[in-house]
DNA sequence: ACCCGCATGTAAGCCGTTACATGATTTC
DNA sequence: GAAATCATGTAACGGCTTACATGCGGGT
């Protein structure tokens, strides 16, 4: 279960209430690392307080509550980060998508490389705004090695279409139809 | 749901087993695409041959069945491919760790990042194998397209990896501790 | 006043994981 | 004939999605 791990990391960063949790993950975080709705991230906050991981630092209006990590809730993030983990296990579904597009013909299947290669270039217009400085010292912030490996994960996609769409076309020539 | 997908897709490229099919899943699918276990996939297998989308094909020892796509199973497929995806869903284990890296101290983060370099090369390595074959045949096969974006996958992260460690290498000369 | 966005919550049902379970065939 | 692997299955439980639900506060 990484949801907690994920909100633990969050919330080490810096205090945030469950909405301005949910927008990062909406913003940001499901692109390239994790998803999760409000519908999950309330009650799991909820949990985490009830266990003493996470607390409860300052309220608002309309029942806002901010939370912040305890101690217990960093030594828990820290020893889940330094734990070596189990094998990979990943669901992508853009990615599936493309590994499944020898199922089509040529024509259909460049269409799709093409909106995926898109993809690619607009997600990586907006990440490389996000980034903006990248002086050593902002380096460091949260968000900002997030946003260089999302910048080479979303070029890297369009490299790879573009390459998928040669082959499929350098094919054509040796075997038409 | 695309497990169901994930199935027809392969069963596209060739009629296979619910073993033979995990053992795909194991082998590769799961490292950057999608994962699934035998639990899940030989039920699907039976709802799938019940909705008339695939159908045994041929049958060996130990009750072993072997399934084909129907007419109605590659039409599906075909159906779900080319509908426009909404905003992807993505959840990554490794990539969540390395974007809560900032939460560590810098000895714990550089040791995380060259771990996971090192397991960047090491998948790279294994991919370049299994792509062998790149004629411009071979390359339309299932799996080719797939391993080349894996190789570039892993290139990709541990390049970045390298980024990050040389980062808080910087960091460190400016702010040490 | 009204509307929109903020802010949190819950319940039903599906998807996915872990664990348990069984038997057949091949290999040594 | 023992052990390993092939091959499939199911049940309980937990995670996740979808949908429904409520009320406050700020802006116009």
């Amino acid at each position: 279960m990484s949801l907690r791990h994920a909100l633990l990391g969050l919330l080490a960063e810096q205090p945030a209430s469950g909405y301005e949790l949910t927008q990062v993950f909406e913003a940001s975080l499901q692109r390239f690392a994790w998803h999760a709705r409000h519908s999950q991230i309330y009650p799991e906050l909820n949990k985490l307080a009830d266990e003493g991981l996470v607390t409860v630092v300052g309220s608002g209006a309309r029942n806002r509550r901010t939370y912040g990590l305890t101690d217990d809730g960093r030594a828990e993030l820290h020893r889940w980060l330094v734990t070596p983990p189990g094998p990979p296990h990943v669901r992508n579904e853009s990615v599936l998508r493309m590994f499944l597009l020898t199922a089509l013909p040529p024509d259909d299947a460049r269409a799709l490389l093409e909106r995926f290669a898109e993809e690619g270039a607009r997600v990586e217009a907006t990440l490389a705004e996000i980034r903006g400085d990248d002086s050593p010292e902002a380096v460091l912030e949260f968000g900002q090695f997030a946003a260089e490996f999302g910048l080479r994960y979303f070029r890297m996609q369009q490299e790879w279409a573009q390459w998928a769409i040669d082959a499929l076309e350098k094919a054509g020539h040796t075997r038409p139809g």
